[in-house]
DNA sequence: GCAGACTGGGAAACCGCTTTCCAGGAGGTC
DNA sequence: GACCTCCTGGAAAGCGGTTTCCCAGTCTGC
């Protein structure tokens, strides 16, 4: 393993030149001494060591992510979002999967924080339990205290920068286009009942089907999964249109309906939320309300990164996108 | 920022005593003093720093895996894999995304082995281009040479632990699956000429029919993704039966033919490779061949953490799943 | 021609932790 | 009771860099 001061002695002049030469500094060295370390860096095949980097400059070129579940395609793009982003910065990205349990974020987050990261992003959606997430703010509070960086995408619950998907006011207008199509009775496959995101859509949804004076939905909790949204469809009832969510539940409530022979959207309307790329090609078209995604992921990263006094909550606003899964009721 | 120091000095002991306490060692330390330095440590929030750890140990406890892109399912199932393996050995994971580029890809290497990581995972498919190759080689030399770990998951080209997924045999019998229903005019969505998951699979697949006896297929490159599936399907001319190399691009092609009014499988037979589970629910439902992708990553990971003299190929053979996309021909 | 400001180079302190080495005390044996 | 061994605790030497501080040499301006 080839040091610094490999490189140096090789080079014939100091560790200090050394390192100005090759691991960026202010101070300038001149040309002569410049190449010759060059070229022994070189030669040697010379790797900086970034732990001792770290270590001597206090700070690390390393942010963390943690997400829900990469296989997600809904993570994947927030993800993918933030590792472009971060790579412009000349950051590293450790990513680490939760598998929505709670205990792995909050330890994740004291590893990120042991790891010195120069900013954690939390991506997915909170829970509902207090204990948990004051666990959860208290470790968070340690990173930030010695500096750490923190922000989150989703709900704004966490006292930090915040890229806050308008999950209610997005449901809330999917839900009057619908109603404009002439729906009356619907229903909602909810996800898990704890889960902000899930509700966030669901409460927004009804709220506005009841502003526009019509009759409450069925609601049908589940998983928050492709599987969830599968077998929550089986208790649809006489809704004529079905608000699953996310997109990763429309396309089991499609897949449900399809193995019975239920037309979509002939016999019901089926519509998402995210608007997921790989979903795009499904057949019959989702209807779904679109999130950049990745660009979420970005801005969640350039908040990050910029040092604030307040926290900031940046809301994002999804598109209503209607497709073939809906259609108008005579 | 409180440093072991800080907790050693408020347990009233050594720093060596703090440190054998709080991160695991060899050596014992006496109940009465054990206790004070925990609690010590948990009244100060005390966060080891790895950074100073990694330094000190010599070794570090982060694996980096370096991948096209996350938001390819095929990626993400990959990635999802290896991270539930590293987590089971108390290891993080750093991701990186080259979006094909191979630059990135030596790039992301010589970071890694900055980094002084315990193991690199390169995923994703070769280009076939000597002097890249070679100098991606030579990055993974100088790691290699320092004790670091490599594995990767594709074609065995780089002389280091590989899981090699059988293209050729598993498109071969594909081919013959095909074959059996009674096609005989073929067209194959060849990805990228030089892509050597691409031409293994095009060509075990052209190999199979024409020991069949069947004619030589019509070969039409392109992008290895949807779109690329989507616009190489604008020229299957008279084929009967159409393969396309990856499963995205059979999506893509799909949806080209929907759009066409062309009927899958009336009209056209389609057939994908990889079987991603997001697709799954895709209609009609997708012919494929199936590999365990996120047991191919685990696997992965278990070979470069097992230190070895010589490098280990491992073979991962493909099912050949078939779907609604084909059909026999009369 | 000279004081003063700059410039580029090197010695050494330091970042936070691990681990070797040493010392002192407890326990065992004859 | 003397001698050994075993065990536990502490002092200190690294790990591989960065950066401060100091110094000598070079410019500049008058």
């Amino acid at each position: 393993m080839v040091t610094l001061e490999d490189v140096a002695r090789q080079a014939g002049v100091s560790l200090a030149t050394a390192s100005r030469v090759l691991n960026g500094s202010t101070r300038q060295v001149g040309a002569g001494l410049r190449a010759k370390v060059e070229r022994a860096a070189d030669e040697l095949g010379y790797r900086a060591n970034i732990a001792a980097q770290t270590l001597a400059r206090g700070a690390s070129n390393v942010i963390g992510i943690v997400v829900h579940d990469l296989t997600d395609p809904y993570f994947a793009a927030l993800a993918d979002g933030v590792m472009r982003a971060a790579a412009g910065e000349g950051l590293l990205v450790m990513v680490g999967t939760t598998h929505r349990d709670p205990e792995q974020e909050i330890a994740y987050v004291a590893t990120l924080n042991a790891q010195r990261v120069r900013a954690v992003l939390l991506a997915g959606s909170r829970v509902d339990d207090p204990e948990v997430t004051g666990r959860l703010r208290g470790e968070l509070g340690r990173y930030l205290d010695t500096g750490g960086r923190v922000a989150c995408v989703g709900q704004d619950l966490l006292d930090v920068d915040t890229v806050a998907p308008a999950n209610r006011e997005g449901a809330a207008a999917l839900a009057r286009s619908l109603a404009g199509l002439g729906h009356t009775r619907f229903a909602v496959l909810a996800g898990p009942p704890g889960l902000m995101t899930a509700a966030d859509r669901c409460a927004g949804f009804r709220d506005a089907l009841l502003a526009e004076g019509l009759p409450e939905p069925v609601v049908i909790h589940g998983p928050f999964d492709r599987d969830g949204g599968h077998a929550a469809a089986r208790e649809t009832g006489a809704a004529t249109c079905v608000f699953a969510v996310n997109d990763v539940m429309a396309v089991g409530a499609l897949a449900s309906y399809r193995e019975r022979g239920i037309s979509v959207p002939g016999d019901v309307s089926v519509a998402g939320f995210d608007d997921i790329a790989t979903l795009r090609d499904h057949t019959p078209a989702l209807t779904t309300v679109r999130l950049p995604l990745a660009d979420m992921g970005a801005r969640a990263l350039g908040l990050a990164l910029a040092a604030r006094d307040k926290p900031v909550v940046e809301h994002v606003t999804g598109e209503v996108v209607l497709r073939e899964s809906v259609r108008a009721l005579a």
